[in-house]
DNA sequence: TTTATGGCTGTCA
DNA sequence: ATGACAGCCATAA
C-alpha cells in the first residue's frame, strides 16, 4: 500500500472547528508541509466520502470554494458551510478575516 | 521512464 | 478590483 502522508494534512482538517475555515496553504503549512498548498487540494480529492474529514471548511486562498472537476460537489460544500453559519456574499466568497481558524493563540496575521 | 494535468498561491499588469 | 504567469509537487496515463 502507498504510504499516506495525508493523514498528516487528515488531521490538521479534523482540528479545525465548526463555523470556521481555512484555506489549502494554512492547512498545508500546519501539516508540516508549507509551499504544498496542491496536495492538499489531492488529499482532499481522494478522501473518501464514509471519512469524518471536513474537508467542506478547506477554502482556497481567496475565500472561496474552488472550481473542481465535479459540478454539485461546489455547491454542496457551501451548502455546507451555510449550515454552519457561514454566509457568502453575492459573488460566493466570505471573509476569510473573520471566519479563518486560528489553531492557537498565535495570530497568522 | 516522461508528459500532462490539477479542489493552489503569490506576484505583476 | 480582476486577469495572466510562473512555481511547487503528487497522481494518473
Amino acid at each position: 500500500m502507498a504510504h499516506r502522508n495525508y493523514e498528516r494534512i487528515y488531521a490538521v482538517v479534523r482540528r479545525i472547528p465548526r463555523g470556521r475555515v481555512a484555506t489549502y496553504g494554512q492547512v498545508a503549512t500546519l501539516a508540516g508541509m508549507a509551499g504544498q498548498a496542491r496536495q492538499v487540494g489531492y488529499a482532499l480529492h481522494a478522501l473518501p466520502h464514509d471519512s469524518d474529514v471536513p474537508w467542506h471548511r478547506v477554502l482556497n486562498a481567496r475565500g472561496a470554494v474552488s472550481r473542481r472537476a465535479e459540478p454539485g460537489t461546489e455547491a454542496l460544500q457551501r451548502a455546507l458551510l451555510e449550515k454552519e453559519g457561514i454566509r457568502f456574499d453575492q459573488r460566493g466568497r466570505l471573509d476569510l478575516a473573520a471566519y479563518r481558524w486560528v489553531p492557537r493563540r498565535g495570530r497568522s496575521r
